[in-house]
DNA sequence: ATATACACGGATCCCCTATTTCC
DNA sequence: GGAAATAGGGGATCCGTGTA
């Protein structure tokens, strides 16, 4: 039969011996296709520099001879052939040892002792890579299919029979269509439960959101709530039956969960084997399969599961607002909406007309996670269009793999063998590496600025790799003829012939460039995100050649930028000085600098002058003229403070970086403070309404005008308390709430407040109190901790002792004004 | 489990010295 | 009067969280 066809999940399967893909997919009419294929298996036997045609014949005899018996299973070596491959840029001479089981090639590799062979390589890659690779069937990518029906069909051991899909299809062959648009069926799910350890309580409901589609299903008929939504069924073990009865129903490509591989997933399957019911969600009525990390991923057969978290993680959590990931916060950020009011507790002591509210709760997270797919869909596409790994991986890998993903999928264009993961040895050797020394930072004068511009280079470290061809591949022990030698702690060389590495960053690096241009003719948050996106990931291929992890490990390469970098900032802050203009700032990859009365029209020119002395790709623009902006000094001596600034343009948008107002574990009233005061200062250009404003706000600190919740401290656990050699107040926060059996684990973003004891404790850690613990702010500890250390060096610019306001002493500094 | 380095700043830890306390 | 305990100063270290 022929179709067209989008291929979205991709799972193997052995039989005979054999190992065989099973794509699911759909065709434009949106029927449900299941893809059967298979592909040779082979691995890399590098041969060693001048060995012998003769020598070379005769290994091949003896690795066809190769015969392999495992516990379970008797293998040998299909076929060997002499290739001519290029292996890190140079060419080797190498034999491609064919296998019949993927599993087979690392058994093979051990048995590759010879002489004659340099190197083993491709034997790491695992399956659906290695057939994504030799067959270049590209998930989500259209294609015109072509092959027998074999729906009904008894082979592979009827494996089509239980397969609940339209066709099941052999594949003969396969051209790819011109893209159309693919609106994929996604169902959005959540659940309620009482316990919140996986599976320790009775799931009291879950919600179901899809196009045109809402549902809560429970057993839970208190209050007797009347809603055409709700579902209700006899009992927990009816409400997971209804669910899986549901989920078929609706047969989606995507069930989208929030935290769902470290929550509801694992949870329903938990619950349901308590109730000894089969958790038969997969297209072959298989049970999700998980497969244990931190935390666990949840694989359902045919249907793919995206944990939205994960991929918010890797893919945007540098770039987003929220200081959280939950869900609410993410979904105001990304969508306007947030989730419904409703206080947690447990099922036993809510009243009969709560649970309306606990349905709707429910429902709406469901609501929530299904439009922030609708708002990603185009980024994981486009992530996984990229990289060519299906979108289940895409979804929950990290950007170094990511990144190595791309390289891997590349390498053909180049006729290059992969190389290998690094073991356990390499990686423990390659994690004692001194740190190499990175950007270059500008020590700036504190001070009031104004008119203020600000350049920086776009995609800095990625344009340097391309442009002077910085890799592991491209790295020279030796100097040679005609290389590029740059100045570290030594010298290194590298070759001008480009390698494939740099070739490759430098497609992404047009795609970031097409999105930022979309971006600018009109704005979107998406957008924005995916702009920000292939940014990261073109910066995180700088990251991952330091990467400790990386197959294309080098840091020799990462130093080799960095001092490129380093040296070509202070070459252009010179460049702009000598113009008659005052940098001062700078930070990697932009250079803040002051007008001095020149008209912005000059600036642009000067920018365009510099853009033509710039080598190879390297670009550097425009990232804005400002009004004002303020530096400060460090707390610890007179010196400015780098990475800490405030900017606000025409139109009185401030950015701010660095500040306590951008972080976290600062209490809110100082966070709000310093914001108002920046503010303020900038609006100004003075320090008076300010200080004005600071005053009071010490007044109402000082009479206890303010509520516990503007004094809150929020600080993350970053490991499980017995690890901690210090203890801190948020440490011994988390003790408490330990003791209180409130949930605590590292990520746990711990809540305190500083008060007051009447004793003479010395230590912070000693007046710490939670949230709801009964108590008074401790004025000294805001007043001196937190509230000064935000303001003092913005005063400070201004030549004001601030120290002195909150003692109460009488202003002399302030008359020198 | 894991993209990199640079940077700030709070709190504790730890060592040293000076002072106080105890017998 | 001498030894032990305590206080406090200051640098080192830990730790979290930013910027790029």
């Amino acid at each position: 039969m022929k179709t067209d066809f989008i291929p979205i999940d991709y799972d193997y399967f052995d039989f005979e011996n054999r190992n065989y893909v099973k794509i699911i997919g759909r065709n434009s009419s949106g029927k449900r296709i299941c893809i059967l294929d298979t592909c040779p298996i082979y691995l890399w036997a590098i041969l060693k520099d001048r060995v012998k045609e003769k020598k070379i014949q005769e290994l091949i005899k003896k690795i066809q001879k190769i015969k392999i018996k495992t516990r379970d299973r008797e293998t040998k070596v299909e076929k060997v052939e002499l290739h001519e491959k290029n292996f890190l840029g140079k060419p080797v001479n190498a034999l491609k040892i064919f296998a019949t089981n993927y599993k087979d090639l690392h058994d093979i590799a051990d048995h590759l002792a010879f002489a004659e062979i340099e190197k083993r390589r491709g034997y790491d890659l695992g399956f659906t890579s290695h057939y994504v690779i030799e067959k270049k069937l590209l998930p989500l990518q259209w294609y015109e299919i072509e092959g027998e029906e074999v729906s009904n069909s008894q082979e592979f051991g009827g494996l089509c029979k239980v397969l609940d899909v339209d066709f099941c299809v052999y594949l003969n062959n396969h051209t790819m269509l011109k893209d159309q648009e693919f609106k994929p069926k996604v169902l959005a799910y959540d659940i309620e439960a009482d316990e919140f350890k996986i599976g320790e309580g009775e799931i009291l409901m879950v919600s179901l959101v899809s196009d045109n589609f809402n549902k809560v299903i429970t057993w839970k008929k208190n209050g007797d709530v009347k809603a055409d939504y709700i579902e209700y069924v006899k009992d927990e073990a009816e409400l997971l039956e209804s669910f899986i009865k549901n989920v078929k129903e609706i047969s989606p490509d995507f069930l989208v969960g929030y935290f769902s591989d470290g929550f509801d997933l694992p949870y329903l399957k938990v619950r349901a084997d308590k109730n000894k019911i089969k958790f038969s969600l997969g297209l072959d009525e298989s049970q999700p399969r998980f497969y244990r990390g931190a935390i666990p991923t949840g694989k359902i057969s045919g249907i793919v599961h995206i944990d939205l978290l994960k991929f918010i993680q890797t893919a945007y959590s540098q770039y987003m607002q929220s200081e959280t990931l939950s869900l609410n916060e993410v979904a105001k950020e990304f969508l306007g909406d947030s989730k419904k009011d409703f206080k947690f507790q447990h099922s036993s002591k809510l009243e009969d007309h709560q649970w309306k509210k606990y349905f709707e709760y429910n429902l709406h997270d469901s609501v929530l996670n299904y439009k922030l797919f609708e708002k990603f869909w185009p980024d994981l596409l486009e992530f996984t269009r990229i990289i060519q790994e299906p979108i289940f991986d895409i979804s929950r890998n990290g950007m170094s793999n990511n990144v190595e993903d791309f390289i891997i999928h590349n390498l053909n264009k180049f006729n290059e063998i992969p190389e290998k993961k690094p073991g356990h040895d390499d990686i423990v050797k390659r994690r004692e590496r001194k740190p190499y020394e990175g950007a270059f930072v500008f020590e700036p004068k504190p001070g009031l600025y104004e008119d203020i511009a600000v350049f920086d280079f776009t995609s800095y470290w990625p344009s340097i790799i391309v442009t002077y061809n910085l890799s592991k591949s491209t790295f020279l022990e030796k100097k040679e003829k005609n290389s590029t030698e740059v100045n570290v702690e030594k010298k290194f060389y590298f070759t001008k012939k480009p390698g494939f590495f740099p070739q490759m960053l430098k497609e992404i690096i047009e795609k970031r460039k097409q999105y930022k241009a979309e971006l600018k003719v009109k704005s979107d948050p998406i957008k924005t995100a995916r702009s920000n996106a292939f940014k990261l990931l073109a910066n995180a291929s700088y990251g991952y050649q330091g990467f400790f992890g990386a197959r294309y490990y080098c840091p020799e390469a990462s130093a080799s930028v960095t001092a490129i970098g380093r040296d070509l900032t202070k070459k252009t802050i010179n460049q702009i000085n000598k113009h008659d203009y005052t940098v001062i700032y700078s930070d990697t990859d932009s250079i803040s600098f002051k007008l001095n009365k020149n008209p912005k029209k000059q600036a642009l020119e000067l920018l365009k002058e510099i853009n033509s002395t710039l080598p190879g790709i390297i670009e550097l623009d425009l990232e804005g003229f400002f009004k004002r902006g303020i530096w400060v000094t460090k707390r610890s001596g007179d010196i400015g403070a780098k990475k800490k600034y405030a900017l606000i343009d025409e139109n009185k948008r401030l950015k701010i970086r660095g500040f306590e107002t951008v972080r976290r574990d600062w209490c809110n009233l100082a966070r709000e403070v310093q914001n108002k005061i920046l503010n303020q200062i900038l609006e100004d250009g003075n320090e008076k309404n300010a200080l004005k404003y600071f005053k009071e706000i010490v007044k109402k600190i000082k009479s206890r005008e303010f509520s516990i919740e503007e004094f809150t401290i929020r600080t993350q656990l970053k490991k499980p308390l017995s690890e901690y050699k210090t203890i801190s107040p948020h440490v011994i926060a988390a003790k408490r709430m330990n003791e209180l059996d409130l949930p605590i684990s590292s990520g746990t973003l711990v809540e305190y407040y500083i008060a007051e004891t009447g004793k003479k404790d010395k230590l912070v850690r000693d007046k710490v109190k939670l949230p709801n613990e009964p108590g008074e702010y401790n004025i000294q500890y805001y007043l001196e901790h937190q509230i000064l250390p935000a303001v003092e060096n913005i005063f400070q610019v201004f030549n004001l002792e601030t120290k002195e306001i909150i003692d109460g002493k009488r202003q002399t500094k302030l008359c020198d004004f």
